[in-house]
DNA sequence: GAGCTCTATGAAGAAACCTTCAGGTTTGGA
DNA sequence: TCCAAACCTGAAGGTTTCTTCATAGAGCTC
């Protein structure tokens, strides 16, 4: 019953009319440019509208309070990543473990470096709008598509446990927030999606391993 | 240049009595306090005083700012966990590798988990203190130690390139985040400091053996 | 173009916060 | 015991922030 976000982070109402959904959207990128230009700190719904060109008035007719903005921006953006998750997966059926491995861990990569700004910027409100609870939420979605997707997989004899495959994910995940936090080079970027690829697949390979050996 | 803290983080000055060091643990204690039961959105200067049981003055004669007080309790914390690399580092010295990487990640998982709701409660400031900054600061160090804790070691016969060390401080450190944020029960961390074990020594074999190839 | 709904405005109220400072208390040595 | 230095107090100033609401403009239908 905690599962599901607080009424008050709801969306005030559906637009209706084409400029509101205009606006709708501007606040939602003035949003990342403040967090990004300004900090979390100095993230206000006055200088949101303000970057927006809106009245702050017409932010609050969108949104019931600071929170709930904050909430839709963030789930937005997770919402993105896990659907590439998923699409990836869907197209990875049937093939060899370790090659459905990369694709999935090639298309999270990209799609959080497609633009890095706005993850990094994310990072910071996270905590402030129970972030961990939605990528709870986001992560299982993901665990569930690569789950089934490794059960049409041709060479998989003994299917990896699931405390498994959230560390697949854990590490994805993190592996990627530490090195983007750490202010990676485009350079180091292209060497992590290469590498955490190695990682993941050199650990799942691991860990069915040792525990066949039981 | 832009590698020291700001002077206006440094603390004011040094206790030169006795009552005035208990102040400043109970500050520091506080901070965590009201971080943990209140969130950072709530964390306030005058809430930290009066949960440390002395006044908004005394904080500031401590601490010129409330930066300065987040940048301080969060430092020490990141101090602790590099010690304890540094430490499981010269103690592995001799060893061989997987061993060296299963003492160096224990001590890390130990560390963090030794109290768990302060790593958790540290995370959401982070960002407001130049968190990414201080990380950087400190992996480098933890790197530096692992790195010199590695030529001792007698199977290792290729030696790591320098991004794959940074790679298995990334996993170690974002995965160990990542775990803890989903709310992780105490059977998870077990698992996760087994696991991670695993994903790092396979990770290390696959990267020198990959390089070897070549 | 009348009239109704949807959307935008921005000044202002109310609350919360950071930080200071003038004055009091405690400590430790002479 | 006495005093200077160290330390503590907490009310108050000055900002900043969130949110509301009365008013006004746009868009759509008939």
């Amino acid at each position: 019953m905690a599962d599901s976000p607080p009424a008050a982070f709801e969306p005030r109402k559906m637009p209706v009319q084409a400029r509101s959904t205009v606006t709708v959207e501007a606040i939602h990128e003035a949003t990342i440019q403040v967090l990004l230009s300004e900090g979390a700190e100095r993230l206000t719904t006055t200088r949101v509208a303000e970057r927006a060109g809106v009245s702050v008035g017409t932010l609050y007719q969108n949104y019931p309070n600071k929170q709930s903005l904050l909430f839709a921006v963030l789930e937005g953006h997770m919402n993105k990543l896990s659907e590439a998750v998923e699409f990836a997966c869907e197209h990875a059926r049937g093939k060899p473990l370790a090659e459905m491995v990369k694709d999935v861990i090639e298309a999270f990569v990209d799609a959080k470096m497609e633009r890095s700004d706005i993850s990094t910027a994310l990072y910071r409100i996270a905590a402030d709008v129970d972030g961990p609870a939605l990528a709870r939420r986001t992560a299982q979605r993901s665990q569930k598509a690569l789950e089934a997707a490794m059960r049409t997989a041709p060479d998989v004899t003994l299917r990896p446990e699931k405390f498994t495959i959230q560390m697949v994910f854990a590490a994805m995940a993190g592996t990627t927030r530490s090195v983007l936090e750490a202010g990676a080079s485009p350079a180091m970027v292209r060497n992590l999606r290469g590498h955490l690829v190695l990682l993941c697949q050199s650990y799942l390979a691991a860990a069915t391993q040792t525990r066949a050996r039981r």
